[in-house]
DNA sequence: GTCGACTAAAGTGTATACAATTTTTCAGGT
DNA sequence: ACCTGAAAAATTGTATACACTTTAGTCGAC
């Protein structure tokens, strides 16, 4: 079972919601899909169901698929979890450290501060999502990286749903200052300092303003 | 899009695949599911892709879909990022505890007790699992409660996999123990004892007994 | 001009058909 | 007996067909 076609469709539209390209709202019709992917709805279908439970798209019975809008309550527990699970994680992360795992981790925040210079975008929020991932990888432990990982795509979502300002450069810099610290073997402010890090990342957000959307019903409600 | 028949059919394999009427290796063929449901193939894919998204199966390109077989480095990965996930969960329960919580989860322990006395291995082990999950949703977290409850489905089978000694009243009193620390507010205390609570549960599992399998090439392996 | 019902078009939900792959069967040779 | 390999059967992967629901458009009544 499997294919490697459906995997395709899956990663061309997580790109393209992920990078914006789709707005949230936007109805995404099975036969465009087909014709535009040269296949047939068959294909498309199960790459939509795939992306439905990665929530980055609604399935709405009979209507059709929408690229998700999560809510701002949808937004905070998001982050809320995360807080939860990568304290602990890095302090489990800290009683492991290898100087490998160090190295691996400074060189990952130098392609980030690379991609903050060239000002790629896409790029840039990909890595900045990455590094927590890496982390996950880094100890060994797939589960941990694979439900991380679901949790960071969805952030990719909200954040540029209601993203303000550009903070780009600040989470660099917060992510040496974790390293920094797991490499001194220091849990509790590794820990703290990944704590803070989530809570500026989510302070950066502008859970106020009104986004815009393709879905009527989405703006009037 | 989205059906109710679908659903039925996750819904009725897990359970089958948790209690273990199917065996891990077991393989699903598509048409004898079909014909048993009384579908066509096309929903009982479907179902089976949903399925192999919370590794409760495993589909393998072009040869068809089997009960998962967790391996001993996944079920430790699994209880791992349970202890992280829940240790941090507990402590934002007790910042935010109301005596309604602490009732509806005292309830929920004379259920549980309730199902060991009465020797409902079934019911025991879904309530045992579903503890945790509802502290997620007294909690007001949807997203909380959605991803623990993926990793707590996956605990089920590997407890069924690798369980050796019947601890299921254990289990009731340290959930107890849990509760009664939350409501007196001792949050280092609540968080100890769930930490403990799970290596426990990880500990009274025989990670070196040899499961048996319907799969000759995992028994072989 | 607006509202509502009817009709046509478009889109989703499920079943079936067909192609491609794997598994099984079995005959022939060693 | 056992291995090898080709043919047959069974199973999965993909496309298409058709029924049913939703959506869009049009006409007529008010």
């Amino acid at each position: 079972m499997e294919t490697s076609t459906t995997h395709h469709i899956v990663e061309s539209l997580t790109r393209a919601i992920v990078e914006h390209r789709l707005l949230p709202g936007s109805k995404l019709a099975e036969q465009k899909l087909a014709d535009h992917f040269g296949v047939s709805r068959t294909l498309v279908r199960q790459a939509l169901f795939q992306l439905a439970q990665n929530r980055l798209i609604k399935l709405e019975p009979a209507r059709g698929a929408f690229v998700a809008a999560p809510s701002v309550q949808e937004a905070q527990q998001v982050f809320a979890v995360r807080r939860m699970l990568e304290a602990e994680m890095t302090r489990a992360f800290v009683q492991q450290v290898t100087p490998l795992q160090i190295t691996a981790l400074t060189e990952h925040i130098e392609q980030e501060r690379d991609a903050v210079r060239q000002g790629d975008i896409t790029g840039r929020t990909e890595l900045l999502g990455d590094f927590h991932v890496r982390m996950a990888e880094l100890m060994g432990n797939q589960v941990l990286a694979q439900v991380l990982g679901e949790l960071i795509s969805r952030c990719a979502l909200i954040t540029l749903m209601y993203q303000s300002r550009n903070e780009a450069e600040h989470s660099s810099d917060e992510h040496a200052a974790i390293v920094a610290a797991m490499q001194a073997h220091d849990s509790d402010k590794a820990v703290q300092l990944m704590h803070e890090h989530l809570l500026h990342v989510e302070a950066s957000l502008t859970f106020d303003r009104q986004v815009p959307t393709h879905d009527v019903s989405l703006a009037l409600a």
